[in-house]
DNA sequence: TAATAAATGTGATTTTGTCACTGAAAAATC
DNA sequence: GATTTTTCAGTGACAAAATCACATTTATTA
């Protein structure tokens, strides 16, 4: 197990006792995930803390209906900390998981994080660090979808997805950005060709070309 | 000061020291406000932490073309620990607070709440577990918006009234229901209707009077 | 009582969501 | 390499909901 994995993730790690870093490296196992790959979380069933050691994942919400909605994505060295506060204290909230590329993942096993959490005082500020953030963010796309419309959300969408891959060419189906914009991929489809006789876009099958951003900043 | 008020709002009150519970109580101001008064939450400012004293308040987020959007309600003896996060560790959400009623309102001062929280593990368990249920309460709204349709909004914020007034009939303008369910008023008035011609409701000015809660309940 | 404000009602239009398809391109299989 | 299958995109018709622009009614206040 590599301990720059744990130094970088949690920046807590230097606090710790020998013992209680000793003891998260001998539970954490390793997991090679698949593209594709689903995780749930909910139902007071929670593995553990994730920590995304490469890859990308994006976290969603799934309707009755089957369709689903974007809530946020795990990068490279980031930690799962719904599932913290998911086992800490029952948070009753359905999430799922799914792996955009393949993924390593690591899991410290929810005894040894509540072990941890309740003996350490940084651990706790940490965790209630992230989690305000992740209430953050989510209060900030709750806003976006009773704020706005269907366009911009769509271009936020592309440009975050810009911002991801470090490019203006973007392997995306209209049905990735339905689920990213919380809409159908009908609309999508309509609206994107909109971009494009618009001159902000261009589209090919899979892919989509950023041609304006900074129009498409300010839809 | 009447330390019941502490002794009921807060679990950890038993654990703390003398010393911790005289600073709270000779620091926490107590503000008479009027219904229809607002507070303001965000941009870091934050007086510290509520507590409801006596009274109803209504929180939410306004939209830039000034619509509004209830997020949850806070009743007697409950805290406003969004306002800890928000001190606690820049959780930068802009919200807002409207009376619904005439309130007590109890202020603990940011830097007193800060320094108990710094010192007790048990403020911040505390603290965490609100938050987490608070966070649990925003996805459930999140759900409902995303996933329902707006009659179904409707009928769900009618039956929450009824369980906040514990009667059936609900003192309420089409305006006050179309903020919870996050709709136009307009659109209230036309299900609203559809809900008196099924003889779910019986409406008149300002006052809509439960018929049927079972068949609400359905919707 | 008249004037004002608050609450409700309604039609017309636009936006968005849903359904039911069709066709095109890529991938997998033969 | 040709064919089947799957995935992705496009489109028309319709339904649901949001928005706009008013009219009407009921309560409050001057």
């Amino acid at each position: 197990m590599n301990n720059d994995l744990f130094k970088n993730a949690f920046p807590f790690w230097e606090s710790l006792t020998e013992t209680q870093r000793t003891e998260i490296v001998n539970n954490t196992t390793r997991n090679l995930c698949e593209k594709k790959t689903r995780l749930h979380f909910g139902g007071g069933e929670c593995a553990g803390v994730q920590i995304i050691g490469s890859g990308r994942a994006r976290v969603f919400i799934t309707s009755p209906g089957g369709g689903d909605i974007t809530l946020f994505r795990l990068l490279d060295g980031d930690v799962s900390i719904l599932s913290a506060a998911c086992m800490l204290n029952g948070m009753d909230i359905e999430l799922d998981m799914e792996m955009e590329t393949d993924c390593e993942i690591y899991t410290i096993p929810k005894k040894v994080y509540r072990k941890l959490y309740d003996e350490s005082g940084a651990v706790k500020d940490y965790t209630m660090e992230m989690i305000s953030e992740k209430f953050s963010d989510i209060m900030w796309l709750f806003n976006q979808f009773v704020f706005s419309n269907v366009a911009s959300r769509i271009a936020g969408a592309l440009l975050e997805h810009r911002a991801i891959e470090g490019g203006d060419e973007l392997k995306l189906t209209h049905e990735d950005i339905a689920k990213d914009a919380g809409t159908a991929r009908e609309v999508v489809t309509r609206i994107l060709k909109q971009f494009q006789s618009d001159g902000l876009v261009k589209l090919t099958r899979g892919k989509i070309t950023i041609i304006d951003a900074k129009k498409l900043g300010k839809i």
